[in-house]
DNA sequence: GTCCAAAATCATACC
DNA sequence: GATTTTGGAC
């Protein structure tokens, strides 16, 4: 068997084409379920197996760590069957140990050297070569031992800045939406300066300001933050030609994953690196090799940046676009290999109802399979009941069902514990994606910050979190007093505890205690070139008393926390096995951008429970897809908002797409949100938008009977509460908004009595999407 | 000055 | 429901 039979076969004639891509432009527009990380994957392996290229020349651009691993793991699998061929042997006829060996084998000479992750983790690498060479636009630099800040000490620095320093009214500057903001500039590339310049009234002085205190901030801790990650190396690419050229050569080949999410910097990121900084036209197309997979229905991060219409532009952006030929840098991917054709059909005809996408649908390779369930249940309570006497009913029916072909999928992670309940008085095993990571517990959190301070030192939050973890009788009038002697003398904190005329500033016995800690840190900071991660873990854990505590306790849950730390040292011992980066260093930033679903292992005997973002790029034979409500999905950010709402749709449509043979659709008349009071419900407008021929409703006391035939969404949807009266609408109307004002109708949307108004209002540039239901609306008379 | 418990506040999705 | 803020005991 050679290469090409290896790869090829199998293959449909489009994926075939993606897979044989060698250099130049290419997108690959794939549909959900169409095999495009295999069309991935596989064209990753024919460029080293067919056509030779070394591994270190490969950038591949994945969303998930887990995925990059999945994805080397596949290509071990692949060349070493390829490796047993050329020894002539039949690779599945191997011992276990020969064909590991073989895996490994490839491992050390192939896979160890592609550059394979997610943006983050890929510039989060390239940064501990090259940082130090980067200075931002007022000189500052950051040394390779920088830390990443997550979003939750991100807030933290900007409420410091916003509350303690400038002192603002934190109603007018709620910090997660300065900090949101400014993530924004971030992510357009401003500076602060930049944006006083182009937003010069008041908010825009404010914001700038905390800015650029913040980066100041940043800066001093020498840390980064998640944009400044992506940011970080477009600035020194567009600063430093030499360095450019020199990452531009390094990276021959460029592949990119889900490119309908990636964001403007990340974009700038791959077009600098891609095009050597040129525009594609003046470098030759075998130098711009660059290889980019996607599917504009499934893009649902909007709301971090990502703009799928990047991967629209792609032709125009890398190609030599023929006119009216497409083919020689677009392929289609739309055989759908995943799910039966009902499911299919649901999915193609919600999708139709967005505006702005490519045109495209899913072809079925299988039957009609059973029809799409909806269930109207009373309360959250009700829909969970439902889906245990469900989730029996199917695993006893059919004997192939195992716990884990089945997964709950829901649009915010606060809908998982009426779910969670119900379940667990249900004797049924489950496991949750998402919500905390292992990383954001508050035991890893402290060990990690211990961590970070011997790396870098100068890293100002971490020290706060671990001076007095284990209490030390550090307390707050003392921080502030080192706070002080720190911003008197330009120094971080590190610096001022560490020398020795803060400590004659100090009384006696808090001298002595900060002495000690001092002491504990420089102690580890000197093993850290020759003892191992694990080994740094587990002695400063011990050594700082952090250990002692949590056993001193003895409860249910420091035994859990201790369990945790234990979790870490071994996640560490992982990590010095799977990466030639063995390295404090390479850990902590892993740790950084780690993920829940990084996690993810296929628990052998548990369903699953995740949002509806986590599931994205994943199958299960049996979905059910909970709280289709309007306000909760789509959520009440986007039933104002057309745009958002076109998202909310594709996120729908994603749910749909992850089942492959059962799906059911359930929605609650009220439901409690927020610890809020039970409010009422109405159903999704998403349920309507589905073809009727294909969707079946469950009555509700035929609980496990065969499902009667009954019209979807009957009329018992009960309108919430205070309904405004009936009254109908057309196009010109002019009406009054609570918030908005005076605006006037400019569309219609959907069939009386469950339309959407799209309103123009004379305060907003942009039109607003109204359920005319949920928001109140007087109507104006002409004039 | 430090520590603890009660009260108040807040909650879309995530690298 | 989890986390930060506040008030009061030591």
């Amino acid at each position: 068997m050679d290469t090409q039979t290896l790869l090829l076969s199998g293959l449909n004639p489009a994926q075939c084409q993606a897979v044989q891509h060698f250099c130049g432009p290419l997108l690959v527009v794939a549909g959900a379920g169409s095999g495009k990380t295999r069309a991935l994957t596989y064209r990753i392996a024919y460029l080293l197996e067919h056509y030779r290229v070394d591994p270190e020349h490969i950038l591949a651009v994945t969303f998930t760590n887990k995925a990059a691993k999945e994805i080397k793991m596949r290509i071990e699998d692949l060349l070493a069957q390829r490796l047993a061929k050329q020894a002539g042997q039949e690779f599945d006829q191997l011992s276990g140990v020969e064909q590991n060996q073989l895996r490994s084998q490839v491992y050390r000479n192939v896979t160890r050297q592609l550059w394979m992750g997610t943006f983050h983790s890929l510039c989060g690498r390239l940064l501990r070569y090259d940082i130090e060479k980067y200075q931002d636009e007022q000189g500052r630099q950051w040394t390779k031992n920088f830390t990443i800040l997550d979003e939750g000490e991100a807030q933290t620095l900007i409420k410091q800045i916003t509350q303690k320093d400038m002192n603002l009214d934190e109603k007018r500057f709620e910090t997660r939406q300065v900090r949101y903001t400014i993530s924004r500039i971030k992510n357009q590339g401003k500076s602060p300066s930049q944006y006083e310049r182009e937003e010069a009234n008041y908010r825009g002085r404010v914001i700038a300001e905390v800015y650029s205190r913040y980066q100041q901030e940043l800066a001093k801790n020498n840390s980064l933050d998640f944009d400044d990650l992506l940011l970080v190396p477009v600035r020194l690419f567009q600063q430093n030609e030499q360095i450019l050229t020199y990452w531009h050569q390094q990276f021959r080949h460029i592949a990119v994953d889900e490119y309908q999410d990636t964001n403007h910097t990340q974009y700038e990121l791959i077009r600098l690196l891609a095009t050597n900084g040129r525009t594609a036209q003046d470098i030759p197309w075998q130098n711009r090799s660059i290889f980019v997979v996607g599917d504009a229905d499934q893009s649902i991060y909007r709301f971090r940046g990502a703009d799928f219409t990047i991967l629209m532009n792609f032709q125009n952006d890398f190609g030599d676009r023929l006119p009216d030929d497409d083919t020689r840098t677009m392929v289609k991917l739309e055989q759908n290999y995943r799910s039966v054709a009902n499911i299919l059909t649901a999915a193609n005809h919600l999708i139709q109802h967005n505006q702005e996408r490519i045109d495209k649908v899913l072809r079925p390779s299988h039957g009609n399979g059973e029809k799409i369930i909806t269930f109207e249940a009373t309360d959250e309570r009700d829909e969970a009941d439902y889906i245990l006497q469900k989730l029996r009913y199917l695993q006893q029916k059919n004997p192939h069902y195992s716990w884990q072909n089945f997964a709950i999928l829901y649009r915010t992670n606060a809908q998982s514990r009426a779910l969670e309940e119900v379940l667990v008085r249900g004797d049924i095993p489950y496991h949750v994606v998402g919500g905390l990571r292992f990383y954001d517990r508050k035991e890893i959190k402290d060990a990690l910050a211990y961590l970070r301070l011997l790396v870098n030192p100068t890293d100002n939050l971490s020290l706060i979190r671990v001076i007095n973890t284990p209490r030390r009788g550090i307390g707050k009038t003392t921080l502030d007093q080192i706070g002080q002697m720190a911003t008197e003398g330009d120094r971080s904190l590190w610096q001022v505890i560490a020398g020795t005329d803060a400590l004659t500033q100090l009384k006696g016995k808090t001298a002595k205690s900060i002495q000690e800690f001092v002491y504990l840190i420089e102690h580890w900071q000197q093993q850290l070139d020759t003892k191992t991660a694990p080994e740094i873990i587990q002695g400063i854990l011990t050594q700082s008393g952090y250990r002692r505590e949590l056993e001193l306790e003895s409860t249910d849950e420091s035994a859990e926390r201790l369990q945790n730390l234990q979790e870490l040292v071994n996640a560490a011992i992982q990590y010095g096995e799977e990466n030639e980066d063995t390295s404090l260093i390479g850990f902590l930033s892993n740790a950084s951008l780690a993920s829940d679903l990084d996690q993810l292992e296929q628990g052998p005997e548990k369903i699953t429970l995740m949002t509806l973002h986590a599931s994205k790029g994943l199958e299960f034979p049996v979905v059910f897809l909970v709280g289709l409500e309007q306000g909760l999905f789509p959520n009440f950010r986007s039933l104002n908002d057309p745009v958002a709402l076109e998202e909310e749709r594709r996120l729908c449509y994603v749910g749909i797409t992850r089942a492959k043979e059962r799906l059911f659709l359930t929605h609650a008349t009220s439901r409690r949100l927020y610890g809020n009071q039970r409010e009422p419900a109405v159903a999704s407008m998403f349920l309507e938008e589905l073809p009727p021929d294909v969707v079946q409703a469950d009555g509700a006391q035929s609980w496990g009977n065969p499902t009667q035939t009954v019209k979807i969404h009957p009329r018992a949807h009960r309108p919430a509460a205070q309904t405004p009266p009936r009254r109908t609408w057309s196009v010109g109307d002019r009406c009054l908004h609570r918030k908005f004002g005076v605006g006037q109708i400019t569309h219609i949307f959907g069939q009386e009595p469950r339309v959407h108004l799209g309103i123009r209002f004379e305060s907003h540039p942009t039109p607003k999407m109204i359920d005319p239901r949920l928001v109140e609306l007087t109507p104006l008379e002409d004039g």
